[in-house]
DNA sequence: GCCCACCCGTAC
DNA sequence: GACGTACGGGTGGGCC
């Protein structure tokens, strides 16, 4: 039977799965109270494992009831073990119902257990070439663990291969029989040697080989356990015998017993509706009656050398190839390429596995991708990617310098509709109308998602290649669609600088995390401090951590005022309420602190230590290019661009962000950029004359809304200017001024009409741009970047408003953002052409940071700002502050 | 055990 | 309800 070679075989240990689901899962009951948690959780299981390990035969195995051939060797064997809950057996009958509706077969055999039941279907597999997938729950099965053997714990993702047995257990897969008969197993009340544990077997194991052995050196063991030992010696071998599974029954069974059936329809879903499995009716009823067959498309898997050398033949003369990777990550930094495909005409794609495990799979990886090389890293050979900053670092994670890239149908995406999503799932969706497979459904999502490499290879070139396919396609309907100025923020914007975060992100930043830990320390203590003033105050603990719990102590305990309630109705303790409260209460005060420090500890001092590249030894955040609508960044993994800087204990943590050896961080941001923006796109003379004559804009503001000469504002008048300075980019009303700043509304109304008064252009503005949102639906940036506003006609009158704020917000924000973009590209290519070796390493919106060499400081400190205020010219001057210091804090 | 909504707080 | 754009930590409930 030469054909079984290529086949995979699954087997389920469903009476593992059976308790740890019941013990695991909460007392999860329907309507009329029947537990169904044991039930839900193995057929979850089943539906993960049926997903992600394509089988050609598969079993769930269940121990059967009654005397098996241990009971007889070994009378106390399982003898301690209590007899099945009534909550749990009554949910037996209908599972083994619900595994059989599905399609799987089931086997329970009398008078065998399931494990052995196992063993010799595998044994038997292996025999023939086969490939075994053992799932369970049970370590005990990783003596079954072989060359065609693999385990798989599918509650939590761990994959054991040999390997994996002997980095776990210490002992390979062929010594996990003699490591148990020395433990023992308490469950199944088989006793070991006395006080002889997991580290005792492994050492005695490594000593003299083999249980065999080790009876034989008996003698020589010294202690008590040496004692223990010899007393064991008569035991041991039906302890061996006991923990043996079976590979050698004769069950009686064919392969053709062991293929999958077609689901019962019918009975699943009486068995979904009776036990309440909602989600899973639904999706059964949504379901088309069978899974239709994939139209077959021109793709083809790359496994020969001819095959490569034809595609790259293909590639090398093609004006545009699309290009797809697969990875072993997510992270940046740590993806491995899996492989790669391609197309250079719709309809047409390849896929080359790089590391693709798959039976008889040749060690190709560095042959494959060095082959590619030359067309990889030429600019000339140009490209189109979905997330093209991902790939380069894939590649560059194997050396590669991925050039040519010329276009990213992500970044289309974003400038054509920012509001939308990008990813090519929705991409392909949205645009061909074509409904890819998601990637959690070819290599699962959470703690059982396989590795890329792991999914089955005609699978996943299926997948790559139809994702190559789209990629090329969708180009070709998206591109010509950016018109006019949008060609300009694809091409002039968004494409240059998506090469320069790249080198941001690939150089990271250099962390003190000495001293962050030092401050996580101090932090800890101090909320320690806090939390029991906090229980005194109280009168009994609570967690300081919990809203909730925060709530019941303030409100329900102590009786103080609810003055504000959260979105969704419960009494808020926000910053806003305790500070507030706090002018009379002293709890509120104390929560405040713990809170302020909390927070500091949890998101600062304690995570971005844990940040650190283990090969780089830096941090290497990833800008996300195309998730904010107005064209901003953001920053994720860690985000460098929430970093604390307001109070003196935040700003610590910018001490311990710092430059290395040799070279200092130079900070540069552009001063009151929004503000300018506002002053240029309305063009309101009394604020663009303040911005020519470089005044204090706030304190211009001032001196405007209260009538009084600039030199005599006040703090506070000057204070409140700034409030509505910022309010305006934001399209604050008046009830939001007035609670901002304490004060009723109509004194925020009569500053609001001074200010429009004074600045006639502003409200101008204002006026024109929801106008011009309404009409066109949406709004643009100085350098024509969309924001679409699909709520700026809604009839609901309150997501209309949200919408016009929007509208007013984005123009500002988003010029500002094209600006910063446009400096990062101008500071790139100056860096480059003068071969300096200074580079950036932060964006932060209005601020770029850079570590410059000692010896390029004055250079750089002159020519940054140079470079950041002529990215664009406006009719406002634009200002840059700069400074530098061996950390962020001194550089800000 | 996993997932997600909620609340809250940090930045510009 | 009331100020725009983000990310993310901790809690707690749902899952059925």
């Amino acid at each position: 039977m030469n054909d079984l070679k290529n086949k995979k075989l699954l087997l389920v240990d469903g009476s593992s799965y059976l308790y740890r689901a019941f013990h695991a899962l909460p007392d999860l009951r329907n309507g009329e109270n029947e537990p169904t948690g044991a039930i839900y959780g193995v057929l979850n299981m089943l539906k993960r494992l049926h997903r992600e390990v394509k089988a050609d035969y598969s079993a769930c195995v269940f121990d059967a009831k009654g005397k098996t051939f241990r009971d007889e060797w070994y009378p106390e064997y399982k003898a301690n073990r209590p007899p099945m809950p009534p909550e749990l057996s009554s949910q037996v009958g209908p599972l083994l119902e619900a595994i059989r509706a599905m399609g799987w077969p089931l086997l329970m055999i009398e008078g065998v257990e399931a494990d052995d039941v196992i063993g010799t279907l595998a044994g038997a597999a292996a025999k023939t070439g086969m490939e075994t997938v053992i799932s369970t729950g049970d370590k005990d099965m990783a003596q079954l663990v072989g060359p065609h053997v693999k385990l798989v714990n599918t509650m939590t993702g761990e994959w054991l291969d040999e390997e994996g047995v002997t980095g776990k257990f210490g002992v390979g897969p062929g010594r996990i029989v003699d490591y148990l008969s020395l433990v023992g197993d308490a469950v199944d009340n088989v006793p070991g040697v006395a006080k002889v544990g997991p580290k005792t077997a492994v050492k005695w194991l490594a000593e003299h080989g083999s249980l065999e052995a080790v009876m034989e050196n008996a003698h020589a063991v010294k202690g008590v356990v040496g004692e223990n030992l010899r007393n064991s010696l008569e035991w041991l071998p039906m302890a061996r015998k006991l923990v043996t599974i079976r590979t050698d029954l004769e069950l009686g069974l064919s392969w053709e017993d062991l293929t999958g059936q077609e689901r019962d329809r019918k009975k699943l879903s009486e068995i979904y509706r009776r036990f309440e499995f909602k989600t899973w009716l639904a999706e059964l009823e949504a379901s088309p009656e069978e899974a239709t067959a994939m139209p077959v498309a021109n793709f083809e898997t790359i496994l020969e050398e001819k095959s490569l050398d034809s595609w790259l033949g293909k590639l090398k003369h093609s004006s545009l190839s699309s290009l797809v990777i697969e990875t072993t990550s997510d992270e940046p930094m740590q993806a491995g390429i899996v492989g790669l495909s391609f197309s250079v005409r719709q309809g047409e794609a390849a896929y080359l596995p790089v590391s693709h495990v798959y039976p008889g799979a040749p060690d190709q990886i560095v042959h494959a991708l060095e082959k590619l090389r030359g067309w990889l890293e030429s600019e000339e050979c140009a490209k189109v990617c979905s997330e093209a900053k991902f790939a380069m670092h894939a590649f560059a994670n194997h050396g590669i310098a991925l050039r040519g890239v010329m276009h990213d149908v992500g970044m289309e995406s974003y400038v054509l509709e920012s509001h939308r999503p990008h990813d090519l799932e929705s991409l392909a969706d949205r645009h061909l109308h074509v409904a890819m497979k998601k990637r959690e459904e070819i290599a699962g999502k959470g703690a059982s998602r396989i590795g890329y490499d792991q999914v089955e290879i005609e699978k996943a070139a299926a997948h790559s290649c139809e994702a190559a396919d789209l990629v090329f396609r969708l180009h070709h309907a998206l591109h010509p669609r950016l018109e006019g100025k949008m060609q300009f923020v694809y091409r002039e914007i968004e494409m240059p600088v998506l090469s320069v975060l790249f080198a941001m992100e690939r150089q990271g930043i250099l962390l003190d995390s000495k001293m962050l830990l030092q401050q996580s320390h101090e932090l800890g203590l101090k909320m320690a401090a806090l939390e029991a003033s906090a229980f005194e105050i109280a009168g009994q603990p609570f967690n300081l951590n919990s809203p909730k719990q925060v709530q019941e102590i303030l409100f329900d305990l102590l009786g103080l005022p609810v003055l504000k309630k959260t979105q969704g109705g419960a009494p808020s303790t926000d910053e806003e309420v305790l500070e507030k409260l706090a002018l009379d209460y002293p709890l509120p005060k104390t929560l405040l602190e713990y809170r302020g420090l909390a927070k500091l500890k949890s998101t600062y001092t304690d995570k971005l230590p844990k940040m650190v590249n283990s090969v780089t030894g830096r941090v290497h955040t990833t800008y996300a290019q195309a998730v904010a609508v107005t064209g901003r960044l953001s920053s994720l993994s860690p985000n460098l661009q929430n970093i604390p800087v307001r109070t003196e204990e935040g700003r610590r943590i910018r001490e311990a962000i710092v430059a290395p050896e040799g070279f200092r961080l130079v900070s540069a941001d552009y001063s009151q950029i929004e503000l300018r923006i506002m002053a240029h796109i309305s063009g309101d003379h009394g604020l663009l004359d303040a911005f020519s004559r470089g005044e204090d804009i706030h304190r211009a503001t001032a001196s405007e809304i209260f009538g009084v000469p600039p030199s005599e504002i006040s703090s506070e008048q000057r204070r409140y200017a700034k409030v509505i300075n910022f309010g305006l980019i934001y399209g604050m009303s008046v009830f939001g001024l007035a609670s901002q700043i304490g004060i009723d509304r109509n004194a925020a109304q009569i500053y609001i009409d001074r200010y429009f008064s004074r600045y006639p252009g502003v409200a101008g503005y204002m006026e024109k741009i929801r106008e011009e949102a309404k009409e066109k639906g949406y709004v643009e940036t100085v350098f024509g970047r969309r924001l679409w506003l699909p709520e700026i006609r809604s009839s609901n009158g309150m997501r209309r408003a949200a919408a016009e704020r929007a509208a007013i917000n984005a123009p500002m924000q988003g010029t500002a953002a094209d600006l910063i973009k446009l400096a990062m590209i101008s500071v790139q290519k100056w860096i480059r052409e003068a071969g300096l070796r200074s580079r950036m390493v932060m964006q932060v919106h209005d601020e770029l940071v850079l570590e410059v060499p000692e010896g390029e400081i004055e250079l750089v400190m002159q020519g940054l700002p140079e470079r950041m205020t002529s990215a664009a010219s406006l009719s406002v001057p634009l200002l840059v502050e700069c400074g530098s210091g061996r950390n962020w804090d001194e550089a800000h």
